[in-house]
DNA sequence: TGTACATCAGTGAACGCGCGTTCACTGATGTAC
DNA sequence: TGTACATCAGTGAACGCGCGTTCACTGATGTAC
């Protein structure tokens, strides 16, 4: 890459990143202006032309940006299942707030707007969850852990309880206080009712039976 | 109730209605103006001035009147509780989608704004929620299908999880297809979907055991 | 390697527009006598 | 009941401001020879 191109992928970063502090700062990303952006980036409004269309297309490209956070968190579930571990549901609730630690203003991205007032990154958000839900149900699939799960169709359904329930838990997670002591002792709180809500999930569907399938659903 | 009140009753409401009309036409909250919701509601700007300081308290107030469809929802569903049915479970999520159905509007405003770019709105929101999630858990506390639940924090965990799966459900409620074939067959579809995630629950719980409390919880 | 030209990210002035808010006002409604 | 005054919801002009977008530009970087 030539350096002309380097540094207009600099730019066009700072862009972003900017775009992302702004919509995660008590505001949201439909009430940022294109202006605030490009000061924030330490550009002139005019140069954002070079980058994107309109704060439309910007907000598409940072839902990309925003959900390889959730590609990575799949990936650490997965390096998960394989350990050994005395409860593998807390592991992986460990697992998931860590996830949440390592990019936080990216999660309070995607809750925040997931329902926002742009409907461009509405629809990109919920494709990307989606993706999600797909992936999960997938890896459920494959787990000696629900192997008696015979409909497909019942582990997506528990992977969208699961999604929908980790985006309540990581908004509550991120408004914990911020001193130190009081930190700690909520975040293990949290952390052990989380838990019991995923094993609650688990004991329910490890006693469920798929209902046949009527006909005249009357 | 005087001539003169009643007028300022009229207009006040007129901001609010047009407020709810905005905020929810594939905006948000945080997107609309005064100026906006005057002119929507057939006022001259500086008239707003009359009956709010500003939009905070506009949208603070908007969240009361809304919370409403809340208390209609316990109520309704507790007048269910008593009946003789086939499948209460089923029963409730009709009852739960009737109130969407009532009114649309409000369940739009509440799961849209609740993570929204208002710190007002939002904190306004948290709160009912938290007043919703005590109604149901007491009323899940008497209920003979629970009694065998001896710890009352797991009937808050479920009314937790309830009503954050119900957002997610009415939002997927509001998003069905307009076309009136199509719309009731997947609204059938979407009734038996969530009856299976919330009995789905209901097994949980009914198997569930409470975790012996540990001194320390390493 | 050096030169002459092309490219293009970023600049800065300018535009028209809707915004929130102020102010002095109007005129219908309410109240005191 | 009639009159004289008070109240106050709604009006309309005016303000300064930040907005998105246009345009002609600059000057560093890239390319061709």
């Amino acid at each position: 890459m030539s350096l002309r191109d380097e540094r207009k992928q600099q730019s066009r970063q700072a862009l972003l990143d900017a775009a992302l502090t702004l919509s995660t700062s008590g505001r949201s990303f439909s009430t940022i202006s294109l202006r605030e952006v490009a000061r924030e980036a330490g550009l002139v409004p005019t140069a954002f032309y070079r980058h994107f269309q309109d704060m439309d297309e910007l907000g598409a490209d940072l839902v990309d940006q925003v959900s390889l956070s959730l590609h990575h968190l799949i990936k650490s579930l997965r390096e998960g299942y394989g350990l050994k571990a005395p409860s593998k549901t807390r592991m992986s609730i460990e697992r998931f707030f860590a996830a949440v630690n390592d990019s936080p203003l990216h999660w309070e991205f995607l809750i925040g707007e997931r329902w926002g007032g742009s409907n461009i990154v509405r629809g990109a958000i919920e494709r990307e969850i989606h993706f999600f839900i797909d992936d999960l149900s997938q890896d459920m699939h494959k787990l000696p852990d629900f192997e008696h799960v015979k409909d497909h169709e019942d582990l997506r359904i528990m992977a969208e309880i699961l999604i929908n329930l980790a985006f309540s838990w990581a908004m509550t997670w991120l408004n914990l206080p911020e001193e130190q002591v009081l930190r700690d002792t909520q975040q293990e709180q949290l952390i052990s009712r989380t838990t019991r809500q995923a094993q609650l999930l688990f004991k329910g569907i490890s006693n469920w039976q798929s209902p046949i399938k009527t006909v005249n659903p009357e």
